[in-house]
RNA sequence: AAGCAAACCGGUUCUAUCGCUGCUCUAUACGUAGAGGAGAGGAAAGUCCGGGCAACGUAGAGCGACACGCUUCCUAACGGGAAGGCGCAUUUUUCGGAAUGCGAUAGAAAGUGCCACAGAAAAUAUACCGCCUUUGCAAAAAGGUAAGGGUGAAAACGUGAGGUAAGAGCUCACGGCUUUGUGUAGUGAUAUGCAUCGCGGUAAACCUCGUGUGUUGAAAAACCAAAUAGGUUGCAGGCUUCGGAAAGGGCGGCUCGCUUUUUGUCUUCGGACACCUGCAAUGGGUAGGUUGAUACAGUCUGUGUGCGAAUGCAGGCGUAGAUAAAUGAUAGAGGUCUGAUCUCGGUUGGACACAGAACCCGGCUUACAAGGUUUGCUUCUUU
């Protein structure tokens, strides 16, 4: 199902603060992506989104590319990033920072880009796993 | 009719699919599921004023700081609004005035300061030219003088007469602004008459006078409260037949042997206190949650009062409530404006602003596409 309800948003203050603090990043433009797996029981994910104030001063244009990177994520997470963390039992929370410009943020090519990110996502985590084998 | 300016109105709709946040109903394994219905603005913005609300503070008075500053009224209140007074500017005029716009619009007659450049002089006056008197053959010197010259945004209130050596509000008449007193009109600002005092500007320079202000803001504040750690209280335990048993630690030659520990202090020998362990209760408090928090200084219609801002009465309506923060995406069909095209009402293209609630109200300010209404100005056409 294509939802995205209140579980899967990060929206404590502490988990936030320990994401940024400790968690690793990488770029895909136009987003930033900062992330930390975790081993659970079950596999999970809990996602920020984040368009900076300093890059968009207006609230109507922050909003509307946040409602479109919302919408990407909501209609991509379900083929190409839950499966293989349920898979693989882990537990992610990331945030997604957008970088580029107003007019790119076209919803189409923002689908694009985040199966790339959840791509890189999935390539970190064969990493970790790697070396938890090890 | 067109253009420009100002003010006001206005702020694209419907359907389907997927999704988000509350609400109501039904079912429920209490996790949720299904159905229904709701879900950004005129400025939600800037956070500039005022108020509600909350916590803390609070004998009274003064000083200081800050804000405001013509009058009356409206309002819960305001630095907002309405009506009016006064001044200035523009337009118009039948020369009486009228219209529009602007004004921190109390005090410069309490005191201090400042007034570029130019100019003799920018404020207890001064003397460059000029005028007058005296001295001197003359050149010039001494003294008087603000009428005249030129400078400047502004030149010692203006005009005329008297007066004088020449002059000067020095005196007088008329006029301008102004202080104080007083008569009349007005609720009042103020207007106007009489008498009287005075005569550069600047108070968005200090200042004086009057009025007001306790501080902090919903991240206020109230309540519930997991796990873990620690606090407090209560209960239980800290062997024994005195030979040793059991458990833990150390060493060695490691199925064993040796060695050591099993709380301390006080004691009237009953215990008491401290310490350690376990169990239970409990106060504070963190994560988190609930309230605050969405029904009202509400809005629409009618009607009464008032010049008006407003307000009385009656009736209708219920209209977001998120909290790392919902109100979206896609597709299709219209709507308004506009361009192209031709078979003249079809086809096709483009545009649709400013902008996103965050405790709630009243204002102010700023932003705003197309279109519409009203007013003013300009141009053109017709009668």
């Amino acid at each position: 199902m294509n939802t995205f309800k209140k579980e899967e948003r990060l929206c404590s203050v502490r988990l936030i603060q320990s994401l940024f603090h400790s968690g690793s990043s990488f770029v895909v433009y136009p987003f930033r992506v900062v992330y930390r797996f975790e081993k659970r029981d079950v596999g999970a994910a809990q996602v920020l989104i984040s368009v900076s104030k300093r890059r968009f001063k207006l609230a109507v244009t922050r909003n509307s590319i946040k409602r479109r990177l919302r919408e990407a994520y909501r209609l991509e997470k379900g083929a190409k990033l839950l499966p293989f963390l349920d898979e693989r039992k882990w537990y992610l929370a990331f945030a997604i920072q957008y970088i580029g410009k107003q007019e790119e943020a076209v919803l189409s090519t923002l689908r694009e880009k985040m199966i790339t990110v959840f791509k890189k996502l999935q390539h970190e985590s064969d990493r970790m796993d790697q070396h938890l084998s090890d």
